[in-house]
DNA sequence: CGATTTTTCGA
DNA sequence: CGAAAAATC
């Protein structure tokens, strides 16, 4: 692959190939392809790759019922908008399906290409794909030329002052924001070039592929509302800047509309990263800033573990950051099943747990305050491996991706770089006190809970049969007790991370965990 | 004019 | 930001 600084040549024909970049605007692989070829055609290709394990995974936990994924539906409106956006600039949009080892470099030899663009993935998988295809390509004498986009800086371009890569976030982000210069938010001006944009010969074009055509069926809408493509990111940047400046007090509120609710659209691109990144740094330098130098730190969050990324591939094979927790011995057999099915379906029996379950699948979002008390219940509370949670969100999130969910459940679990300190366990009756102080949120997702007063919606088994019931409340019928006791579980967790213990072994883990069911 | 300031542009 | 181009006296 030919990196974007060796890019001092001319050619005929370019083909642009989208995958997580939906947009027209500032898009790196597009402005270098218009700007250095005389045609340039744009492609995306819906990867069978991908999408068939999606299709068997739904197939595994629902079976019977045809699979349905927020994320599918999400990417098609936006292709349909980046089409759209295309052909007012002349050109269009290919949409292939298949696998792109194979259909890039056959349209590539349909279209007579003498380079391909595209910009930088950091997933394991994503780089093995992209140098396949580089291959295949090569064989043809074209070239696949790559380029930074999805990141302000990647990979070994902020460096400690011994050149090695940063683990610890907090030194990288002031090396961030000592490096960044106006240049590193600048936007690409993609329509300066616009002119090589050409139309896609009939022949090649099939169209949009409908959604069954992909192996899917419509998900239900939820009560999330989610703009796709373009203007669905314009729309929630124009909400989210009239709040930025309550940022920092409110996003850890979920009861409240604190955060932008942005991430799905970087995730796909729908906006780029420098539009972000270049408004919170302006409004974070003006006098009531601190919003939106908060929000700037999450954007920096976002480089930060793509960086890590890809100086540490092996996360993505399930491997713990610190290899000393890969001797960690999660709860196994059927108390642990039971225990994850009751996190996965929200029954846990907390309230602000299980309203965050019931949130994400009912919606494919969670807010990201219960990000970090969810995941720290089912790793610390549960005794449940990490990676389970991982997974479940991978499968469910709308914003998933691998480098930040990652990231953040080793965060959560204590086994990552900068992570949490594994003695540190989150209360999830104090949480859910500090940051749903009314229980608005929890009451959202629980109605049965309704009736209950902000004082017991925290831990409903702390009120008598009698209060309950006269809420309406039924422990055990309408509502769970509790899973595990919180403090008896803190206790386990702590022996299970505190391993070698002195005459405790090997067999002093969770492992033997009783979930107790009283 | 050409030296100096201002603006544009680029990985 | 820094280099190159354009504008200015």
């Amino acid at each position: 692959m030919t990196q974007a600084r060796e890019l001092d040549a001319y050619f005929d024909n370019g083909l642009v190939w989208f995958r997580r970049d939906l947009r027209t605007g500032d898009h790196a692989a597009l402005y270098y392809a218009l700007k250095h070829c005389g045609r340039v055609w744009c492609v995306f290709v819906c990867d069978t790759t991908i999408l068939q394990p999606l299709i068997d995974r739904a197939h595994t936990q629902h079976p019977g019922r045809k699979p349905q994924d927020r994320r599918i539906e999400f990417i098609l409106a936006s292709l349909a908008e980046l089409d759209r956006s295309l052909r007012d600039g002349g050109g269009g949009l290919i949409v292939a399906h298949g696998d792109p080892r194979e259909l890039i470099p056959r349209l590539a030899d349909q279209l007579k290409i003498d380079a391909v663009f595209t910009n930088h993935d950091y997933e394991p998988s994503a780089i093995e794909r992209d140098e396949a295809v580089a291959k295949n390509l090569h064989g043809a004498r074209r070239e696949l030329i790559t380029f930074k986009d999805q990141v302000i800086f990647e990979r070994d371009e902020v460096l400690t002052a011994q050149h090695k890569p940063f683990t610890v976030f907090t030194p990288y982000r002031n090396a961030w924001l000592k490096q960044l210069t106006p240049f590193d938010l600048k936007p690409y001006p993609v329509e300066r070039y616009a002119a090589s944009l050409s139309k896609p010969p009939a022949h090649l074009d099939p169209g949009l592929p409908p959604l069954s055509r992909l192996g899917f069926t419509p998900s239900d809408p939820g009560d999330l509302n989610l703009p796709p493509g373009m203007s669905g990111a314009q729309q929630l940047l124009e909400d989210f800047l009239s709040r930025i400046d309550r940022y920092a007090e409110r996003r850890d509120f979920p009861a409240d509309a604190g955060p932008s609710y942005l991430s799905v659209h970087l995730r796909f691109g729908t906006v780029s990263i420098r539009t972000l990144a270049r408004l919170a740094h302006a409004l974070s330098l003006q006098p009531d800033g601190t919003g939106a130098a908060t929000w700037l730190t999450e954007l920096i969050w976002r480089d930060f573990y793509f960086m890590i990324l890809a100086h540490h591939p092996r996360v993505a094979s399930g491997a713990p950051f610190t290899a000393e927790f890969d001797r960690i011995r999660w709860a196994r057999g059927r108390d642990a099943d039971v225990a994850f099915a009751a996190w996965c379906e929200g029954r846990t029996g907390y309230p602000l747990v299980d309203a965050a379950m019931l949130q994400i699948n009912s919606t494919g979002y969670m807010h990201n305050r219960l990000r970090m008390v969810a995941a720290s219940f089912l790793v610390k509370d549960l005794g449940v491996d990490w990676r389970l949670g991982e997974r479940y969100f991978a499968d469910l999130l709308n914003d998933f991706d691998f480098a930040a969910n990652n990231g953040n459940w080793q965060w959560a679990a204590s086994t990552g770089c900068d992570a949490q300190p594994w003695f540190r366990v989150f209360n999830p009756v104090t949480q859910s006190e500090k940051f749903d102080p009314q229980g608005r949120f929890i009451k959202r997702y629980l109605p049965q809970l309704q009736k209950v007063p902000s004082k017991w919606i925290h831990a409903p088994w702390l009120a008598t049969e009698e209060q309950l019931a006269a809420w309406g409340v039924v422990l055990g019928e309408n509502y769970p007790r509790p899973i595990v006791d919180h403090a008896h579980a803190r206790q386990l967790t702590l022996a299970r991370f505190g391993m070698p213990m002195p005459g405790l072994g090997a067999r002093a883990g969770v492992h033997r965990t009783r979930i107790k069911a009283r």
